[in-house]
DNA sequence: TATTGTTATACTCTATAACTATA
DNA sequence: TATAGTTATAGAGTATAACAATA
């Protein structure tokens, strides 16, 4: 293989750790392959994280205003319509007008949705399996999870 | 302020915790708000978290071919192009053609690139200062910077 | 007046294919 | 035939403004 004054540099011998911004940056790696591994899980079953996410939500806390929802998951609402909209299409999730305020829409997860959740839960199982793995262990993924929460939960007071 | 059946419902109150897939969305989060207060901290400078990461790795690897240092990066060799080129126009990099492979372009930081480095050393140290804030401490952070580099850096191999 | 959901739109980031020039 | 850089393009994701319905 061709090389000259560059030799045989692989990516480790690059300098990158010494920039501040490499938290960042990392930041964005480890998201990219996280969200890469979980597409390439679903794939076939045509979902998308947001989807899992928003169907998890309805799951455990039901009848949320769509915006809450949306601001729960730090997913602007004019850009969460379009995801209601996949999942109602779906048969996955149903808006219902709330009674007492004609401008809510409330969500819920279906029936069809209940059992597509239970029918993935093996991929979902496997896929954090993958990434505790890579992690080393159960511990340092909840460890992680947690420092992760750090960095947007004090905005929110903002 | 209006509530019916949701009461006074918080961000807080919302069960997100319990999803599998809370680790990405956590991660997209954390990168969402590390990046927000990169970017607010440097709209002044016009300076993107790429810009600045790439002129760090020619800091401190000068000479690297140009696919080298997108590689290191995570970026993609095309969407790089436009990177370098922006850099350039600035003034604060520049490509050199390498002389025993004629296809390659060696990256270099240019002496206005040095200075502007120098100049904005104090905003980024602000930012990090920040970011391991949140985190409760430096430790912290490097802690966090080691669990996210072990969530691509086992990918590169595949 | 303020809020909820919505539409429209623009901008950034990322991914893929194909081209060129060199090797 | 393969590689480095480039161009073009498409697709997500995100951000902002403005509107209708409702409070």
């Amino acid at each position: 293989m061709g090389h000259d004054q560059t030799l045989e540099r692989r990516d480790s011998d690059i300098d990158v750790s010494t920039m501040s911004e490499a938290l960042g940056f990392r930041l964005r790696r480890a998201q990219l392959a996280v969200y890469q591994d979980f597409n390439e899980a679903f794939s076939a079953k045509g979902l998308r994280p947001a989807d899992f996410a928003v169907l998890t939500v309805l799951n455990k806390n039901p009848g949320l205003k769509q915006s809450e929802v949306a601001e729960a998951l730090g997913i602007q609402r004019a850009n969460f319509v379009a995801i209601v909209d996949g999942l109602e299409q779906k048969g996955l999730a149903e808006r219902r007008k709330s009674d007492t305020d004609r401008r809510v829409q409330s969500l819920f997860i279906t029936e069809d949705g209940l059992a597509y959740l239970k029918e993935i839960r093996p991929i979902v199982q496997e896929h954090d399996d993958r990434i505790s793995e890579r992690l080393g262990g159960r511990e340092a993924r909840n460890l992680l999870s947690d420092l992760l929460l750090k960095l947007y939960e004090s905005r929110d007071e903002e």
